[in-house]
RNA sequence: GCGGGCGUAGCUCAAUUGGUAGAGCGUCACCCUUCCAAGGUGAAUGUUGUCGGUUCGAGUCCGAUCGCCCGCUCCA
């Protein structure tokens, strides 16, 4: 048997489609660019994969405790994270090579230049331009007439042809109350749900009796303005995340980070994720995000490469200190055993949601050639199926119908089933396949006289003749016992 | 956002120099069918992405706009 594996994402937004996995948002009207919807299987999935998540952070650790923070928050919680300023990239673009530059980044480099070249003066005196830029006419405007005084080049074309400075803000800006028209009232859509955690910090430490070191984990929306959002439910301007921080004493940071790296890790392999899809890929240095000191990605290989699926980040003392020094509240906290008052440090564990679905989706797609025939199936691990067991009689005659439904109404309590009776049998077998239900449970005639029913697995279409009353069991056994090929 | 490519039924694609929009698959209904998609009959589905222009006539030519794909940048 020869398996196909997958080459692009297309296969993936096909069956996304054609099956009720994911479909573009809006559609009707054209569709909304890099905004995506679940259909029927694709919400099905990513609650599986949400709660999997949730039961791996919460339910399995006694120090872990969740939150739902509301997506908008007051402004000076983005003021103190450092998003107000660090998400709004100034950005100028080259007409001749069609590239893409910070305009503060080719500033700066013009500046090293100088200093090369012994220019001590010249520098310092455009470093200090650079410094109070946003102070004559304006962020944009100001780094622009830099560049032209200065006639900064691009680094690659060596072209003099720049467009306008243009600000990236990541952050979707909305108004707060219903008559506000001007930006005083300007309220952003949270980039990550993180902040929701910090700021919420010490009512936990006040109400959940946890002690350090202790995590808060958190699902929610997030929301960038990208300036590039592609490659379907990758990257959307709308998206999921599942997050948690774990607050540790000072010292004992880097030795978290490094636990909780494996322990994300082996999570994936749970999901039935294969190993050799998997990688860890640490930042280096010279690109760890503003709050961050160490940080490493869990990479998944997608068809369009490999991609971070989840970040596990160091982000030290910042995120409370900043908001200490801007709320004015103190979030230090006194440790009984060590005597002493600290600002904890935070391991952050942060996961993408719709990549994580994506991730599932991917691993799991496979072509089979079957006797000369093409089988596409989805060998997700049972627990994250949409769809656990199908339930057909084999042909549409009452009495086959009447066990049918039996069984059905008996396995719906515990599983998530679905009963079909149109068509040829193997058809509604493939139909099954796509879906990824890893069980089916065909009602024939020999199974009237002794209450039994065939069960057929989707991974390798084995079948077994089973005891109608033994069926939960046997799914429940294979579900657990189930391991990715 | 900028540059390039693309846009016809749910999907894959046809449609002669500009001259009546079609096929296969899928979906649905009925029949047939005792275990792996391809048996029979019938049905639904399109302002050819959208808007405008040229023309007697536009899926086809022109313009704008929207969306998708690839690259530049960033991240979950």
């Amino acid at each position: 048997m020869s398996v196909k594996q997958l080459d692009s994402l297309d296969k993936i937004v096909s069956l996304s489609k054609a099956r009720g996995f994911i479909f573009q948002s809006s559609e009707i009207y054209g569709g909304l660019s890099a905004v995506y919807d679940y259909g029927p299987l694709g919400v099905e999935l990513k609650r599986n994969i949400r709660d999997a998540w949730w039961k791996a952070m919460t339910q399995t650790h006694d120090n872990i405790v969740g939150v739902d923070a509301a997506i908008f928050m007051h402004p000076k919680v983005w003021e103190a994270s450092g998003h107000v300023e660090g998400f709004n990239d100034p950005m100028i673009d080259d007409k001749q090579s069609k590239k893409r530059y910070r305009a503060d980044m080719l500033i700066e480099q013009h500046i090293q230049k100088l200093r090369d070249k012994g220019k001590s003066d010249k520098a310092d005196e455009l470093q200090q331009k650079l410094d109070t830029t946003g102070t004559r006419k304006g962020l944009c405007e100001d780094l622009y007439d830099i560049i032209m005084e200065e006639e900064i080049k691009a680094p690659e074309s060596g072209a003099f042809d720049w467009t306008e400075v243009r600000q990236f803000n990541l952050m979707f800006k909305t108004h707060y109350g219903a008559t506000s028209k001007d930006d005083d009232d300007a309220i952003y859509l949270r980039p990550e749900t993180a902040q929701g955690i910090f700021v919420n910090y010490k009512n936990v430490l006040d109400t959940a009796r946890v002690q350090i070191p202790f995590g808060i984990a958190q699902v929610g929306k997030a929301f960038r303005n990208e300036v590039v959002a592609r490659q379907f439910v990758f990257r959307m301007r709308e998206f999921e995340q599942m997050e948690m921080q774990y607050f540790v004493q000072p010292g004992e940071d880097e030795k978290s980070y490094e636990e909780w790296l494996n322990t994300r890790l082996e999570w994936f392999k749970s999901l039935g994720i294969r190993e050799e899809n998997l990688r860890v890929a640490p930042h280096p240095d010279d690109k760890l995000a503003h709050y961050a000191r160490a940080a490493a990605d869990i990479q998944f290989n997608f068809p369009i490469g490999w991609q971070e699926v989840e970040g596990i980040h160091n982000r030290t003392d910042f995120d409370l200190s900043r908001h200490q020094e801007y709320s004015g509240k103190k979030m230090e906290y006194f440790d009984q055993k060590e005597q002493k008052r600290y600002i904890p440090y935070v391991v952050e564990t942060s996961i993408g949601l719709d990549r994580c679905t994506l991730m599932a989706l991917c691993d799991a797609y496979r072509e089979e050639e079957v006797d000369g025939d093409s089988r596409t199936v989805l060998k997700l691990h049972p627990k994250l199926a949409p769809t656990k067991v199908g339930i057909f009689p084999l042909v549409k005659k009452p009495e086959l119908k009447e066990l049918a439904f039996k069984i059905e109404k008996n396995l719906k309590e515990d599983f998530t089933v679905l009963y079909d009776e149109s068509g040829s049998i193997g058809k509604r077998y493939r139909r099954q396949d796509e879906a990824g239900t890893p069980f089916c449970i065909t009602v024939d005639f020999d199974g009237l006289e002794d209450n039994t029913v065939t069960i057929r697995y989707r991974d390798d279409m084995e079948q077994e003749r089973v005891s109608v009353d033994k069926l939960d069991t046997v799914i429940r056994n294979r579900m657990k016992s189930w391991k990715s090929e």
